[in-house]
RNA sequence: GGUCGCGUCGUCUAGAGGCCUAGGACACAUGGUUUUCAUCCAUGCAAUCGCGGGUUCGAAUCCCGCCGCGACUACCA
């Protein structure tokens, strides 16, 4: 069955890690199944747009590969795709159920309403609606909300998460349908929606789960089949047991971008909070989600969200891209994430700092922080080299003839690469007698005066053999 | 208050009556790789399966009760 889903956010910020696993799952239901993803924008609250969000979620998707079939940018046979544009197509609905008797134009003032809500709440009674409708609802104009008129009952139904579901007709109740702005709710505007667009599988959070029993009862008032519903458990802030929200400081997707995580994990991490195909693989590719993905095995408790995994994932996919697809992939999502330095050197020359870097880097960010060295002299502390714990036993005057036996021995060097230089280094524990942890130490804090570098013989060829002798030798002075 | 949902290592999870003295991953700790190290490898730490009953020769898995947590209860989505 080829499955026709939709992602359907409001345009009020940015799309969070809390929020885009409704993006994710049912793109992959889509590819898998050979149908077709909608992206619809849900701008029915004009209180809460945000001017520019449409093309922040659209960024957002583009970057984690979740391209929509039908939707804004890309047009399709059900336009428009923002609801706001589609206000004449509820209200035709909304009309039609109050001529068949299952709607009524409502002219109760909302003071009227908080009141009989007042007193429900004092009495501790559920508020309901329906026991207050109005008794002659007048003719429908604008500037008056619509409410369905719910037939209280029982409902069964199966979701494809949770499962088997069953409510009394308590929970039924005369919701909104149309505004008093003219606008429609997200109850009522989903469910046209859904039908005229084919949607075949409603994948969203839980928290529509209580208000289902009215989109069933709405289902049916229209006449409508219903579409699978899929219940997505939601995604835990970090600490405490609350859903993961902005307030909680939920990053932006596109924050992590920024930061240096790369899209491939961002998904991966993402798809795998709350799904697993039930074997230990935890690295798997868009194409490999998309052949395995499925509803069955969707979690269905909350998972709480945790940055240290997606980092390390992060860090697994770097390694990943490079060692399949060469370090210039790799390079080429590298840019922009150099230090500023590194701007005076040639592309080939970050290249090689990237080859033997790469597999230390959690996010590409950290490149600012590790490869200074590669660009610009550091400064001279020697309190770093003296102080070092493997040089601490050693005397100053000790250090300053170790340094400059190093230095006679690398100016030797005729082919400065990483073999000969692994030779060199070799002979130079040989002759000195020295333990690889105290002369390796020396030669590495005096080159780069960094908290760790890359094998010692890899950074010297990088470096080069004036930029290491001149290190050296500024170093060798200055004790 | 009402309705619904959830409950396995600190975290993500495997688990569908015997393969479970509960497996994997992250994190953490220790050791190893001729320096450092955030990589890599190995080892270890860590869940009496929310609690209490029951069914059964046998239960994390089935049943009942309880507790804890969460969502909804908007002219927000």
């Amino acid at each position: 069955m080829k499955a026709i889903t939709r992602f359907a956010p409001s345009p009020t910020g940015y799309i969070h890690i809390g929020n885009v696993r409704s993006a994710i799952y049912p793109y992959l239901l889509a590819k898998q199944t050979g149908g077709k993803m909608i992206l619809r924008i849900e701008d029915t609250d004009r209180e809460r747009y945000v001017e520019g969000a449409t093309e922040l979620i659209e960024d957002t998707l583009k970057w984690l590969g979740l391209d929509w079939d039908e939707g804004p940018i890309v047009g399709g046979p059900n336009e428009p795709y923002f609801q706001s544009e589609r206000k004449e197509l509820y209200l035709e609905w909304a009309k039609k159920l109050i001529a068949s008797g299952r709607a009524y134009a409502d002219p109760t003032p909302s003071e009227k309403i908080d009141e009989y809500r007042r007193e429900c709440s004092a009495a501790k009674k559920p508020f309901l609606y329906r026991d207050h409708r109005p008794e002659n609802p007048p003719e429908w104009e604008p500037g008056m909300p619509i409410r369905f008129l719910t037939v209280p009952k029982e409902y069964e139904w199966h979701d494809e998460v949770m499962g088997d579901m069953h409510t009394g007709p308590e929970v039924l109740d005369d919701i909104i349908l149309i505004k008093r702005d003219g606008y429609p709710t997200y109850n009522f505007a989903h469910i046209v929606d859904d039908a005229e667009m084919g949607v075949t599988h409603v994948m969203r959070g839980v928290e529509y789960l209580s208000s289902t029993p009215n989109y069933l009862a709405l289902y049916e008032a229209l006449g409508l089949e219903r579409p699978k519903l899929v219940s997505l458990p939601h995604i835990l802030a970090p600490s405490g047991n609350k859903k993961l929200g902005k307030r909680d400081g939920a990053k932006s997707v596109t924050e992590y971008r920024d930061d240096g995580v790369i899209a491939e994990a961002m998904l991966n991490y993402l798809a795998c909070l709350g799904w697993n195909d039930g074997t230990e693989q935890e690295l798997y590719t868009k194409e490999e989600l998309i052949e395995k993905f499925s509803l069955a095995r969707i979690q269905n408790s909350g998972a709480r969200y945790d940055e240290t995994k997606l980092f390390w994932m992060n860090g697994q996919w770097i390694r990943r891209i490079c060692d399949t697809q060469g370090v210039r992939a790799l390079y080429d999502r590298t840019i922009g994430f150099w230090p500023e330095v590194a701007a005076n050197y040639p592309e080939d020359y970050r290249v090689k700092v990237l080859s033997i870097i790469y597999d230390r880097l959690k996010t590409l960010s950290d490149l600012r922080e590790m490869t200074t060295y590669f660009f610009v002299d550091p400064a001279v502390e020697i309190d770093a080299v003296v102080g070092n714990k493997f040089l601490k036993k050693m005397s100053e005057a000790e250090i300053e003839s170790l340094l400059k036996v190093v230095i006679r021995k690398l100016s030797d060097v005729q082919e400065w690469n990483a073999n000969k230089l692994q030779e060199a280094l070799n002979e130079l524990l040989a002759e000195t007698g020295k333990k690889p942890a105290e002369l390796f130490s020396l030669i590495r804090i005096a080159v780069t005066f960094a908290a760790f570098s890359p094998a010692l013989n890899l950074t010297l060829d990088v470096l080069g053999k004036d930029v290491t002798l001149a290190r050296l030798n500024a170093v060798a002075r200055a004790i």
